[in-house]
DNA sequence: ACAAAAGTGTTATCACTACACCCATGA
DNA sequence: TCATGGGTGTAGTGATAACACTTTTGT
């Protein structure tokens, strides 16, 4: 596995004379210590040389965009198993300076506590804060707010904000996810009722640990209660 | 300008080696006689000769896919403003028997008593009603599945109804729109009192003419005041 | 005992549902 | 005058919003 540019695997071939490629970019979203942030790469190609970029590669020839999108968060995460929502294309025939490269955006959803990235990537990948990043390398600033613009639509509709928690986290922790994610503030009595009523956490029963005041209950997301209750109609809204 | 297999113009260039290439394809939404049509051509490729297929192009070196996907839209229709919303990408590596080739799907609305085909389409392309298309050439079946989700959901999400209908219309024209593409019954007044309370119909002050019965009202959608009013975060939900 | 965050209920308002009759027109 | 679809209001129900105090824990 080689490195080269923003990409983090060259393994797709470039059309030498058309240069003509297809890529994905990932917009890995990971949140702790109530910020949400970004997975970054250090761009060494000119004239984007040092400025920051999203996560993307060639679509191999045997895989479709899916599956090279999982396969970048693998190789920063090691895991297989992350969410992943697909955004748009990317199309703008000047788009690179490489020559004729069409991008497919995706982003995906990690808590960064859990999530440890491989020792091949380490050392050049860099969360940042969404709220930090004014400018980024190719058009990736532009593929960044159309992820986070979908991330914040599909956190409304979609039971999703457990993708970037802990697998047992306390309702004010969720509360300060979605309060985070979408730049606005909720009524905590209001947002208790409405989980509550839609039945989709587990009570763990258990407790946080070692906090210098009254413990929150821990609960996790019911995944399967959930799957039955949207499948029976169950209209999520936040 | 030729026609090439289900593919309008064959202005790109496919790279013979690699066989790689880049299209869009356009899911054409007509709606005429109460009834939600698609657009279509004959395929004439093999092993999929003789059925329908979308509306589809490469995209060429100097254009985006929404450029491209408008382009065809002016192929068929010599309209070049039509609404247009770009859904997902498809890029199974053996999704096309020419090759790999990669496409990004785009749902468009038009109102067929409005829509001439031009001369150079109209003898190859057909409407179909959605009910009837049981399978397609490619996967464009599984696109159309897509995109008809898409634009459901749209529908309910957004004021797009109204790219569907000719420029005046009636509440009945509208309701029944909704009821058919959505596939559900609405109440006549529940749904007449939403739109009054939108605020985004200018009453025209005209009625139909010529019918055997009570003539109704015709109205016409107030782009403007919608536009203010989304930005002042009008949720529009049906 | 104090600091810090967890947890809990009620009331008022608004939006949505269900539902039935009269009206205007052409034949 | 009849057939056809156009047009209107009200009452009941459920969802959302606003709001303040008590509880539990560690220090």
């Amino acid at each position: 596995m080689t490195r080269s540019d923003n990409i983090v695997l060259a393994l797709s071939p470039i059309d030498e004379d058309l240069k003509l490629a297809f890529t994905v970019d990932c917009v890995i979203f990971g949140y702790d210590n109530d910020d949400l942030k970004v997975l970054t790469i250090e761009c060494n190609m000119d004239p984007f040389m040092g400025m920051i970029s999203l996560l993307g590669d060639f679509i191999t020839q045997d895989e479709d965009a899916d599956s090279a999108a999982k396969r970048i968060l693998k190789y920063c995460t090691g895991n297989e198993d992350i969410f992943l929502e697909e955004v748009k294309s990317f199309s703008k025939p000047d788009r690179h300076p490489f020559g004729r490269v069409i991008t497919i955006a995706f982003y995906s959803l990690v808590p960064i506590s859990l999530t440890k990235l491989t020792d091949s990537a380490d050392k050049h990948l860099k969360w940042v804060s969404v709220d930090e990043i004014t400018e980024m390398a190719f058009d990736h600033k532009e593929i960044l707010d159309n992820c986070l613009y979908q991330l914040r639509k599909s956190l409304r509709e979609k039971p999703i904000g457990f993708e970037l928690l802990p697998k047992k986290f306390s309702l004010k922790q969720l509360q300060t996810l979605y309060e985070v994610v979408l730049g606005i503030e909720l009524d905590k009595r209001n947002f208790r009722r409405k989980l509550r009523s839609l039945n989709i956490l587990i009570d763990l029963e258990e407790r946080q640990q070692e906090v210098s005041h009254r413990p929150a209950k821990l609960y996790k997301f019911d995944e399967h209660s959930f799957e039955k209750k949207s499948s029976d109609g169950l209209k999520f809204e936040i």
